[in-house]
DNA sequence: ACACTATTTGGCTAAACTACCAAGTAATTG
DNA sequence: CAATTACTTGGTAGTTTAGCCAAATAGTGT
């Protein structure tokens, strides 16, 4: 059964699938960022923003490099920011949907 | 904050996040189809299918039509089926690393 | 060795998700 | 209108996830 491949490939895609991660990978896009600065950003509990960085990495979004007490993150591969693109263009059609149901 | 916003593209992205609903929008790419169809594509019960083709309908993945007994499903926004190829991309980079680390 | 900083890990609780069954709705047919 | 088919909704139990705190680890500088 290909269900595993599946399986697999909603994995990935769930690692993606929360407004925190979105927005690092978003961040990411700029170039690697330290885990603090993406702390700043996503404003949480530097243990919470560790967390979802592990989950990204073990789905193989990112990548860790550590210098020195820095540890830098970046995208492992950046086809994931065409993601956007799309879900874009899904935010666009609910919102004329919906400004088309007020009418 | 344009925090809302990511949150609303989060819940685009976890509406495709399950290998079932995955599964589903593949099977989409090729048109629309009855739920009766993508039932036993899953192979799940009917209600749990229903609930799933409802998260991506609620998210405007999919649309439905009915026709007669029949309710049938398609995609509302085809870019999502490129989401694949970045998918793929990352499931291949993830093989070549075990496969380097196994030497 | 000690203090300090950046990050990860463990543990816990509350919330969200999934899947099944049973019951309900809606269209079709005899 | 009763029976049947296709689907949806409600309820519920089991599982997973998220976020915080506290404690552990790892590098840096004194």
């Amino acid at each position: 059964m290909n269900n595993a491949i599946y399986k697999s490939k909603a994995n990935i895609i769930k690692a993606m699938a929360h407004p925190s991660r979105l927005m690092m990978i978003d961040a990411l896009a700029e170039g690697e960022k330290c885990v603090c600065e993406l702390q700043v950003l996503v404003d949480a509990d530097m243990s919470t923003v560790s967390k979802h960085l592990t989950i990204m990495k073990n789905a193989g979004l990112v990548t860790d490099r550590k210098e020195g007490l820095w540890v830098f993150y970046r995208l492992r591969v950046p086809c994931v920011l065409r993601f956007f693109d799309c879900v874009d263009a899904v935010l666009r059609a609910n919102d004329e949907e919906n400004a088309r149901a007020l009418k």
